[in-house]
DNA sequence: ACCGGTTTTATTTTT
DNA sequence: TAAAACCGGT
């Protein structure tokens, strides 16, 4: 049956008929700009376009996996439809890199570093050189590393971080390349570099991805615009699509000009504006455009709507952070209550993860369901990435940072000495440590059994875990090792004990359902006729690995009906009937980067408080709301301890005063009401049947948080 | 080399 | 406040 476009506005069906040539589509936020990329993309396939000539670049895994469904069931459900790829520009980076590894120069199964490894391996080059590591803050190392691989501005000179980032950087790539590894960056990067020494790969996929679309243009970095550049070519079918107004990345390398420049890069385009809001009450609206109004040089844009104004905006002022968590949990139950707002249909934002802690507690206990999403993971843990270590230095011993992080762990008597003597002879010989542990563990002194029962263990487990059957052999390596008597001596208190062990068993069993799943979809494909090549990552368990590290904390369970919990990062995107956004304080929202301590304004050299991108980070959350609006903030705030006053955030006295109602929660707290009263009784009720050992009650909000275990 | 207790220090956002 | 870094005794 053939796309029905009566549905879409004027505007939205000329971004989906424009199928030719660039085209700029300013969606602005709630205009249904992903529901134009669908039907875009259906629209191109109804042409005659095969699936496989279109790329669709989303920003997260997650938007991914959504667009793929969105245009399956718009298609009806064919496959054909099924192969049209949809991805991340990193993932992306991931394909060709492994279509083409040889002329990258890296290995086929190639591992990714994350954050994490990324400052190891920084942390080791700074010893090399002798430099002391306490001096240099790593984190803004790498920020600084990123910014001069990827093209970015130059830095001042003679600043001494970008003195020592620029020495550090040809040791950090050789570093990478010596270990078979790549860094985010890298996945953007090396692609640029084939195509620049190989023209014949470009050519290729030139040929084969015809038709280009964009999704959050807005946050595209520069080696990102060269990607799309390059693929696009003389045809330049390329069709982005972004808003500038929700540009939230600069910290990362996005360019806003790149959505504010499209024309002079591709003359002639078709410049298209989604100005009608089909998510807001009219209220929330106006409230959010007199915020973003503020910011100089946007897109003109009047966003509007035919929706009613709805309830007031709630401006809520509490004495505390505790007390602003527990209005919020009070709120939650009466509007689910009196509203019938299911918790699915509520969110909690908030500009900094820490700040979700209190929120966590009080709605703990008032027993409503709720979900973090991001944050603190199941792979930030430190027994999880000992564990994740383990794997990895057994696949791939070259990968030093994981070979010497899981070394001496639990102790085996290789300790800080012997390491220091192997890496002095790695640097000696050129060679990797693991050749040093493996070749000539006699030269490392008394430990040298030590290392020779250890290269052994490497060996025994390298095989089976590059091979079927790797979810078992994990597994028995934790126990052969004794990571879960590591997890429990290192625990101070049981609970704590409890939460590591349970971390591990998360993470294998994860490993099962993945090699699972992985061998479901191999016995289908070799059933369909068609061998493809649609898989992007290796197999086993390293195509396991290169997707943690791309993905790691994207929820995919839904976890039953749930309040969610995140960042205003995470939420772009995303949309809900109620949201509360939390902390409109100054330092927090605008966030000021560093010691915002008393007044909250201590303007640092470089990159403190962009106010512009504060802005946008706040119409971003404001514009998330359906039906109703609620912004929070604290009087006093427990920061390390001790509490610090706070004042309002400047973007509260952006809204006019006629769309707020102001409440003040300062002084005693008054009675909850009866249907709050009822409610916490009723979860009361349910947490003890639960904690009983009933089965699960049928009634809402049963007291046990979920964490998203994705 | 290892262990336990003590002190310091860090706090943005994430592919 | 909590986790990481550090120190000194065994």
């Amino acid at each position: 049956m053939p796309l029905d476009l009566s549905l879409l506005n004027p505007q939205q069906r000329q971004a989906v008929l424009t199928t030719e040539g660039p085209v700029l589509v300013l969606a602005g936020a709630g205009s249904g700009k992903t529901r134009v990329i669908a039907h875009r993309v259906v629209h191109l396939l109804e042409r005659g376009v095969p699936a496989k000539a279109i790329l669709a670049v989303t920003f997260t895994n997650k938007a991914a996996a959504e667009m793929k469904e969105r245009i399956a069931r718009l298609a009806g459900g064919t496959p054909e439809s099924r192969r049209v790829l949809v991805s991340t520009f990193h993932a992306f980076g991931v394909r060709v890199v492994r279509e083409q590894h040889g002329k990258v120069g890296l290995p086929a199964r190639f591992a990714i570093l994350d954050a994490g490894d990324q400052a190891a391996l920084v942390k080791r080059l700074l010893r090399d050189l002798k430099v002391d590591d306490k001096r240099f803050d790593v984190g803004r190392l790498l920020g600084i590393l990123s910014r001069l691989r990827t093209g970015g501005a130059p830095g001042h000179p003679d600043d001494e971080y970008e003195l020592c980032a620029a020495e550090l950087l040809p040791k950090y790539e050789l570093g990478l390349r010596a270990m078979g590894a790549v860094d985010f960056d890298d996945l953007l990067i090396l692609p640029l570099k084939l195509f620049a020494e190989h023209p014949e790969a470009l050519e290729q996929y030139r040929a084969r991805y015809r038709y280009l679309i964009v999704d959050e243009y807005q946050d595209t970095n520069d080696p990102q615009l060269k990607l799309l550049e390059l693929l696009a070519g003389l045809r330049r079918n390329l069709c982005v699509v972004g808003d500038d107004d929700q540009s939230i990345y600069a910290w990362r390398g996005a360019q806003v000009r790149h959505i504010q420049q499209f024309d002079r890069k591709f003359p002639g385009c078709v410049e298209i504006f989604l100005e009608q809001n089909y998510r807001s009450n009219g209220n929330i609206l106006e409230a959010a455009n007199a915020v973003i109004g503020k910011n100089p040089g946007r897109k003109p844009k009047r966003l509007w709507t035919d929706r009613g104004r709805g309830p007031n905006v709630r401006v809520v002022a509490a004495p505390s952070d505790e007390e602003e968590a527990k209005h919020v949990a009070d709120e939650i139950i009466r509007i689910s209550y009196e509203e019938k707002i299911p918790p699915r249909e509520i969110a909690i934002l908030y500009r900094t993860n820490a700040q979700a802690r209190p929120f966590e507690e009080a709605l703990r206990l008032a027993g409503v369901r709720y979900r973090v999403v991001g944050g603190t993971s199941l792979f930030d843990r430190k027994e999880v990435r000992d564990l994740i270590a383990y794997l990895k230095a057994a696949l791939n011993p070259r990968d030093e940072i994981a070979l010497l992080r899981i070394v001496n762990v639990p102790a085996r008597g290789i300790g800080d000495q012997t390491v220091a003597k192997a890496q002095e002879l790695t640097r000696a010989r050129k060679c990797p440590v693991w050749d040093v542990f493996s070749d000539a563990p006699a030269e490392l002194a008394h430990a040298a059994g030590r290392i020779v029962e250890f290269v052994a263990l490497m060996r025994k487990y390298g095989g089976r875990l590059g091979a079927k059957g790797f979810s078992e052999a994990a597994r028995e390596l934790v126990e052969e090792v004794g990571l879960f008597e590591e997890a429990r001596r290192g625990a101070q208190n049981v609970a704590a004990q409890a939460r590591k062990l349970e971390a591990m068993e998360a993470l294998l069993r994860q490993l099962i359902e993945y090699e699972k799943r992985e061998e479901q979809k191999a016995a289908e494909r070799s059933l369909a006729s068609g061998a493809d090549d649609g898989e992007p990552f290796a197999s086993g368990l390293s195509g396991y690995l290169n997707r943690l590290a791309l993905d790691s904390k994207e929820a995919d369970g839904e976890g039953g009906d749930a309040v969610t919990l995140m960042t205003l990062h995470g939420a772009k995107g995303l949309e809900w009937r109620c949201v509360f956004l939390c902390g409109l304080e100054e330092g927090l929202l605008p966030h000021s980067g560093r010691g915002f301590d008393d007044a909250g304004v201590e303007p640092r050299a470089e990159g403190a408080l962009n106010l512009e991108e504060e802005r946008r980070l706040c119409y971003v959350g404001m514009t998330r709301a359906r039906e109703r609006l609620v912004l929070t903030r604290a009087v006093e705030r427990v920061k390390r301890g001790k509490p610090v006053p706070r004042t309002p955030s400047r973007f509260l006295e952006d809204i006019p005063p006629d769309l707020v109602d102001l409440i003040d929660l300062s002084g005693p707290r008054p009675a909850a009401p009866k249907a709050v009263q009822e409610a916490k009784a009723r979860s009361f009720f349910a947490s003890m049947t639960e904690l009983l050992g009933d089965p699960e009650p049928a009634g809402q909000a049963p007291a046990r948080p979920g964490r998203a275990p994705r």
